[in-house]
Parts: structure tokens; sequence; C-alpha cells
DNA sequence: CTTATCCGTAAGCAAAAGCTAACGGTAAGT
DNA sequence: ACTTACCGTTAGCTTTTGCTTACGGATAAG
């Protein structure tokens, strides 16, 4: 199976522990020993998130050290934005139709 | 595990199937024969798909005679929406410190 | 009332995913 | 040089997840 972008984005922020993991980062930028310290899982855990969410362009990450700081990347999010606006107007225009129809039959009853 | 909306619309979309199945949806409202029929797997695998749409109110159900027509539901995309809206405030914020700090360092040598 | 159509659910199985423990690699400190 | 701190990767195990087959319920048609 062949993954776009999109899905990419939305199979890494599905895992709840990425997405706690995604949300914790939002706070600000951490290292990934200090992420794993607030969590029930164990570092390397942490990490195999981290390359996921790397992957799907939604985290950064900046060597500093020994340490590596992980922060936040805009393009991922964008990506999810631009499909989510797409779905948004098809589903309003669904929804809207739907309504008439319905109208429309209670009236002819 | 105790889910989230938003981790519920997240998960629901993160499959490839179930993300297909949707875009499909959006296309115009489909009963299940018809969509299983489109697709490489069986009937009852689509259904079990709606369901957890469903669940995380991404799709409605519509009661059509023996057939059950499912269309998109606003209000799963709206949780998405407003989760990601929040993101991409912060990301932006992140990544706007970020860039000064950085900057900063370089003036420094 | 019987038959056909359309669908949801449950059981069982195979594939995928997440976690831990162990290892090795790099950078800073002594 | 040696040690310490911090991290990524791999192997192996366990759990989760998606699919099919089989079954039963509900509605329309004859």
């Amino acid at each position: 199976m062949t993954y776009s972008s999109t899905q990419r984005a939305l199979t890494a922020l599905a895992e709840p522990t990425r997405q706690l993991i995604y949300e914790r980062l939002a706070t600000r930028p951490q290292a990934v020993g200090e992420l794993a310290a607030q969590m029930p899982i164990s570092r390397p855990a942490v990490s195999q998130h981290l390359k996921i969410l790397k992957e799907a362009g939604l985290v950064t990450e900046t060597p500093q050290g020994t340490r590596r700081i992980y922060r936040l990347d805009p393009r991922g999010l964008a990506v999810m934005r631009e499909w989510l606006d797409q779905m948004w107007a098809r589903s309003l225009n669904d929804f809207k139709t739907f309504a008439e129809e319905t109208e429309k039959q209670e009236k002819e009853k």
C-alpha cells in the first residue's frame, strides 16, 4: 500500500501515545528523555514514535550536545489542513442538498 | 483506554480503506453494497468500517427500504478542525521563536 | 405467507503495530 | 584516555486490528 502525505499525517496522529507526545511538544520543545520521563512507556518507545511523527513531517529534530530537541513542524499540519478544507466543503454541500430533499419530501405528504 | 472525540476521528480516518470509503461518500451518498462493489474487500468488511466512521461522527445512516444510505456528517470534521486550529497556532508560534533564536545565535558568531 | 434483497454481528484467523530489553554510537566532562 | 549522559536501532514477544465466512434480523415483492 502506498501512502499519501495526508495518510501519513493522519496515521501518525491516530495513535493515542503519539498524539500525547505531539501535544506535549506543543507546550514547548523537548528532548527525548524529558518526554519519556512524563510517560508510562520506555524511552526507546518514545524514540520510535518520534521517528514516525518526523517522517510525517509533524516534528523536526535539532541536535544539541548529546540530546536531541524535538519541536512541532507546521508543514505536517498544513497538509492535513488542506485535506480537511476540501472535505469540509463537500461535507457541507452534501448536508445541504440532503436537507433540501428531506424538506421537499415533507411537503409532498 | 479512554478516547477523546478528536482521537476517535483521527483513528477512524487513519485507516487507508476507511479514508477511501469516506472520500467515496464525499462524491455522493451511497449504500453499503454499492461501496463494497467498488472495493476489493467484502461487504461485511465495509460495514464494519462504516460503524467506526459512524461512531466517530464522520458519517450518518439513513434507512431506505432494506438499504441503508450513508453520507458525510460535518460534525466529525468540525471536531478535527477545532483541534487542528489549536495546534496550528501553537505550531506557528513555536516555529517563530525558534527562528528568532537561531538568528540571534548566528549574529553572536 | 413465502421468497428474495440488503444489511449488521460474531467467531476465528492472519497480518500489523506497539512495547521492552539489549546493544552500539556520539558528544561532553574529568 | 576513560567515563558518563543521551539517544537510535534491532530482535522478539504480545496485543491489536482488519478480513472472511457463517448466521440471523428486517423490509419489499410475489
